[in-house]
DNA sequence: TTATTTTGTTAGTATCATCTAACTTGTTAA
DNA sequence: TTAACAAGTTAGATGATACTAACAAAATAA
């Protein structure tokens, strides 16, 4: 048996490791606000577990089963967020806490149903990829949309990582997902970027902020 | 705070104490199926929080404060049941487990979303009182069916105690509630019940289903 | 390359939630 | 009314999950 409190560890191994493959326990540390000491032996337990490779002062990384597992939870996480902006008529940016929660549930049958429900969803109401009930999560080949040039075209597609205060700006502004973005602009002082978009025209979004939003050049094939 | 293994006992306590308005030690642990040792030191914790009245060899009760936070964590099982029937499509006899986990959720707004789109019922699918978002909960003044007497036609309102095999054999009979059941005879050895009800004639209950069916009189005002 | 800082580890402590064993109190049946 | 049994309590142990203090290793800066 795993406990809430490993799901916790092994899900934010698996997004840190995302990007380099490895993490360290001083980024699961700051990542759970935990002390680093708490960190080491909870890796130990895992390592004990099989679901964690840990060697002295080797950076972490998942196991294949490990990786099945946090995969699993994720996958729990995104179906909750989906159906609490879909079905029960939350905004996106209130979601995350209480699939924080959920995400922990034991019971298979009410994320199937979920997921039926919703109509097998393949991204929760970020544009994240929802893994399927085996693990397998599919891999975007988006671009941040600070990475693009001026007079490009492109489609809104996620947002990450996306903060409760970041979503409540773009709502602000109208930004949802699926929209077209044209750039219209960048400051090269600042990196800021001026887009229009649906019936926006010419609006100014820090370089902060455009980071954050992951867009596809080519309309996604569906 | 509160944990979710102390929500756990306060939970049992207000069950155990809605019959008599005291419960043992040895109640507990038999409900939750933990040692009498852990439920006496568990009871001191929560006397300390004052949510539980503890006095060595004395039975148990709720404080007022401890009373309202049971009701509350009891209205969220409830919602959660009602809307698991009524929103996801589970069978009545399903729901319970799932429930078990979810009252346990911080978020509010979770469940007012619930009590919304329920449109705020008044009772779970086996027609026991969903409390109001102070703690109150309505007492109803149901008779068991086994306490009727032949030629009587009562409504079926409620089942309680509501174990998941007996829900299932209610629905293979298609007994739910609000039905109509009209009392024709009663074996006076085992004090077993032959009724009628929908398009069913002369359905034969043992007593020890009567006992948990629970009925109102007079048609319920509305 | 040495000194400093950051990161990781070990050791020891605390709280929560559970257990078993042993003892005490209360209840029930001879 | 006492002897037996049931219920309640105390004491002590354990595993999970956190912490701080102190030390060791690795990375970085001087
Ligand atoms: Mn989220
Ligand atoms: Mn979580
Ligand atoms: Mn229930
Ligand atoms: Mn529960």
């Amino acid at each position: 048996m795993i406990s809430q409190t490993e799901e916790n560890y092994l899900k934010v191994l698996y997004n840190l490791t995302s990007l380099k493959g490895e993490a360290s326990v001083n980024d699961i540390s700051k990542q759970l606000d935990i002390k680093m000491p708490t960190v080491n032996s909870m890796m130990k337990r895992l390592a004990e577990k099989k679901l964690v490779v840990y060697e002295s002062y080797k950076p972490l990384k998942l196991s294949v089963e490990g990786k099945k597992l946090a995969a699993l939870i994720i996958r729990k996480h995104r179906l909750t967020e989906m159906y609490l902006v879909e079905k029960m008529g939350f905004g996106w940016e209130n979601v995350h806490n209480i699939a924080e929660q959920i995400e922990h549930i034991q019971a298979p049958e009410f994320f199937d149903k979920m997921d039926e429900l919703l109509g097998f969803p393949k991204v929760d109401p970020h544009g994240s990829p929802i893994p399927d009930a085996d693990g397998n999560i599919a891999s975007d080949n988006y671009l941040k949309l600070s990475d693009c040039k001026v007079g490009e075209s492109v489609t809104f597609m996620a947002v990450q990582p996306s903060s409760e205060d970041l979503l409540k700006f773009l709502t602000s502004r109208e930004l949802s997902l699926g929209l077209e973005l044209k750039i219209k602009q960048i400051e090269p002082f600042d990196g800021s970027m001026v887009i229009s978009y649906a019936n926006k025209e010419n609006e100014m979004l820090s370089s902060k902020v455009c980071d954050k939003l992951l867009v596809s050049k080519k309309s996604k094939k569906k």
